[in-house]
DNA sequence: CAACAACTTTGATTCAGATCAACTAAATGC
DNA sequence: GCATTTAGTTGATCTGAATCAAAGTTGTTG
């Protein structure tokens, strides 16, 4: 009935339109989902981090494909008695619409992010976001935390390229308010600059 | 406990962050959900067409503005009852669910469009979607559609500004594809090159 | 550890779309 | 039906980010 599954970087989890089979649970690893147009051109439309769900509760299919960004540890569960248990259990059934409710909150935060904001808004929001929600294991206060994806990847999640991806990092290094340890740990050296630089209102956070 | 509201065009119906009273169904015409940043920027994060639902089962407000965008009417009831009513209906549930995977997924389609598509790609896109969606009530095979908004406020809609909205539909008119009858009215004159025009792959509209 | 591959940085140049600035057409009110 | 306002078009110019083009780094493998 449940079963883990392991992926290397780089593995495609799942392709869109193929039937669902399972749904699963993020052990540990980070996982993208994206879209991709008939010329190449890709865009994240969401990320998966520990702790996260992939299925769709009633669909036998997704629209996107769901990518390893990193190695992926998955937690799977079958999907025919899956939803059997949601249909009888509602307690079940009400915490998925809340973890659906989610993450359109999320896919709508971006939307601002993709249509409005500059490239180095794109940035701090996202190192913001990475600082908020994938704090690094060892400690909750330590600013220190992974970058779990390359420029690249970067650039298809904030509708960049790498180009203007690495030119922003090195410019909110130059200017202190993050600080590099190595090109996958970074630290937010000043986070009222960084707060500044996303281009929210700033009580958006406090709010939420 | 059902009662029927009415907006005028410009209206706001909820502001983000207000609690809210009421889930609702949309009765006629055309409302829009937007986020704005600190500065005035703002992005629509959704169109509401009617038969749309305004409501978010089990939260207490919302994450984004709801406003008129033509004249509206919705046809509301209160929140409490109808929660009472979604915890003891399944079946209604189900539905709820349903409602918010499709939401889901046309916010993904979005971030795509904001992300990675041209002006012109994002206009095919977005008339494509009108001449699907919103076909005039007259008759189903007439191309005729309605424009149910300012060259502005598309543009907030597409991530552009309206000056390049009014550009790329002249181009697209110059070009024979697309005909207007006045500002708010436009006829769709050759589908497969809007299809080709929308970047998307040909095959996209069909397999979903 | 040398050689190779993958990733990142940096610089020069280009270009799509934004911005600025009139001007025109359509609604709205008196 | 005329005045005023609001919405839309069109042109000129500017600019942020893309593209093109090397180098420089880091990581991997025999």
């Amino acid at each position: 009935m449940k079963s883990y599954r392991s992926f290397k970087a780089g593995d495609v989890i799942l392709w869109r339109g193929e039937p669902l089979e399972f749904v699963a649970s993020m052990v540990q690893g980070v996982a993208s989902l994206s879209k991709t147009l008939e010329d190449g051109r890709t865009q994240m439309v969401g990320l998966l981090l520990p702790s996260d769900f992939i299925g769709r509760p009633g669909r036998k299919q997704i629209e996107f494909d769901v990518t390893a960004t990193s190695d992926v540890t998955l937690c799977c569960f079958d999907r025919v008695p899956f939803e059997r248990l949601v249909d009888e259990t509602p307690h079940v059934a009400q915490r998925l619409m809340e973890l659906a409710l989610d993450e359109l909150d999320a896919a709508r935060d971006w939307m601002l992010l993709l249509g409005r904001k500059t490239a180095r808004e794109k940035i701090a929001t996202f190192i913001e976001m990475l600082a908020r929600r994938g704090r690094s294991n060892t400690s909750n206060l330590t600013a220190q935390s992974e970058l779990p994806m390359t420029r690249d990847q970067i650039a298809n999640y904030l509708g960049l390229t790498l180009e203007t991806v690495s030119r922003q990092f090195n410019a909110l290094k130059k200017e202190g308010i993050i600080d590099f340890k190595n090109r996958h740990q970074f630290e937010v050296k000043d986070i009222i600059a960084l707060n500044e630089a996303t281009g929210d209102d700033a009580d958006g956070g406090v709010l939420s």
